[in-house]
DNA sequence: TAAGGTTACGGCGATCGTAACGATC
DNA sequence: GATCGTTACGATCGCCGTAACCTTA
């Protein structure tokens, strides 16, 4: 048994069961994986792959179990050169960093500012997606760390790190009905509505207060980003109801912002990675200047 | 960097830092061990170890975090080989267990000669040591399971399973002037006391007990071992205390047991093991028999 | 000066690549 | 018949062993 084979069996799992595909991903010829992959097996005495004459379809029982060191091996393995590279030189490197839309634009900007005045030589690759991608990114190892609202709590491998809780808000242009006046569910729920998709940046905040009071939202539009909602609401479509933070005050003058905060349960944005997998000094500097602008947000 | 360099690594800090004592482990010649070194120290581009000249010393804080990725790279390695061993033949293998003379002596035949019954193939070897050491045997791998009363709570690296709950006894000699009337703490300290050594089969309760109290045993006599103690009871040197699980109606007839569980807090004998290393489906049937004795036990 | 670690070099074996073959959709 | 996997064989590169050298208790 060696490292490469241990690499093998996650790229071949990465790949849909092809040795070729395998082959490819590796940089050797398919023949080489081939013997590899039987050298393996027959180490260990017992088939790793289920197959269909020659063709791999699946894992055995064996390699269902095997899978399970192989990913600790290969994350261990990473979690080596990643500590090894940052010891080497802590201001070099890369961080992904896997979030919506509405944090990109909103929360971000600032901890990012700062963060690359400190670390210059860090290479920041934002990745948007959906909250469920987020994590599906931060197991793929193709993201450092997801900054996202919905979606962390139930994953076990999963670190995550309260950020910071805000309300949503309704927005509309000047001079409409809403602008004035109380603000109810009843109220609210007359008007046309313009808000996040489902599994967005706290769409089930919303749907909780909705559904307690026995009301439902006419929902006409669904966005996953802020900034949609925000131009639908300018032509006049209807009611937008976004993350309070996710409002400026200066860009949106001609739109009149409500809180909404008596009304819907507030939401909590976290920061969340592999609980095993190393996060380089630079990464976790990251992380500290998120909770600072966490901690800003919350004195305004 | 690959498999056996990683087994290297560990290899060396199971000696001491010396490379001689490594290659010797690893039947290979000591150069090699060097350039292996060498190489995987090139790798990372920084080195792993604390030198005194060309000798070893210690590892550098680098190395200090490496080492937590090679310990769980070696241990899923292992756990692999041993996942296919065990599907290959679940009848054949060897079981190391970790305990302490009173529970090999008391509790485990019972449960070990079921075992053999089904497991014919397996070979089993008895450690007895200290509780302190049954731990340690377990963390250096030594040992796949520790039956013990003492010192398991605190490791979190541990997985813990109670197995049963007993209480101390008094053992004297027929016609001795603690067969009969009540039993007290006063009572009782003021006899000469034979019982176990510090650190063995629930001694911390009878601590406890009689510092709660505000009194003090007059221990003559300490021992490992329950056997040790009943012989000089036998001798009429004074009065025991041992588990009331290790008082045998049929051997020990000649001596009087009188239970203490109204005076002593009741121990617990747990089951513990190392949480990442893969047992044997032989092993876990074999902590079945365990628990199974244990209820036995309790139902008596 | 003995013991531990490094450097140099030759030989062997593991693994790769080419290529021909076999099987499956 | 195109794609995927296996088998055969020659070539290469990595790793070990021998041996001489360096360094420190």
């Amino acid at each position: 048994m060696n490292l490469s084979q241990i690499e093998l069996l996650r790229i071949i799992q990465e790949n849909d069961f092809s040795l070729s595909k395998a082959s490819e991903k590796m940089h050797i010829v398919q023949s080489a994986v081939s013997r590899q992959l039987q050298l393996f097996e027959a180490e260990l005495g017992s088939p790793v792959y289920e197959r269909q004459g020659k063709r791999l379809v699946g894992l055995t029982p064996l390699g269902l179990r095997i899978m399970e060191q192989v990913a600790t091996i290969n994350m261990a393995k990473t979690n080596i050169l990643a500590i090894a590279a940052d010891f080497v030189d802590s201001n070099q490197g890369v961080l992904h960093i896997a979030t919506t839309h509405t944090q990109a634009k909103y929360f971000l900007p600032k901890p990012i500012l700062r963060f690359r005045e400190k670390f210059p030589g860090v290479r920041i690759y934002m990745l948007e997606a959906s909250p469920e991608q987020l994590i599906n990114k931060l197991h793929a190892r193709e993201a450092d760390i997801a900054i996202c609202t919905e979606k962390v709590a139930e994953d076990s491998d999963l670190a995550v790190k309260f950020c910071y809780e805000w309300h949503h808000a309704v927005v509309v242009p000047q001079m409409h009905t809403l602008s004035e006046g109380e603000l109810t569910l009843e109220r609210l729920a007359s008007y046309p509505i313009l808000t996040y998709s489902f599994g967005f940046t706290g769409r089930s905040s919303i749907e909780t207060a909705l559904k307690d009071a026995g009301m439902e939202l006419d929902v006409i539009l669904s966005a996953a980003d802020t900034d949609v909602i925000k131009t639908y609401v300018r032509l006049g479509m209807g009611v937008g109801i976004i993350a309070g933070t996710a409002y400026d005050p200066i860009i949106d003058k001609d739109l009149v912002m409500r809180d909404l905060s008596h009304l819907i349960p507030s939401s909590k944005t976290k920061i969340a990675y592999l609980k095993n997998n190393y996060l380089p000094s630079y990464t976790q500097h990251f992380i500290d200047e998120l909770l600072i602008a966490a901690v800003e947000l919350g004195g305004n």
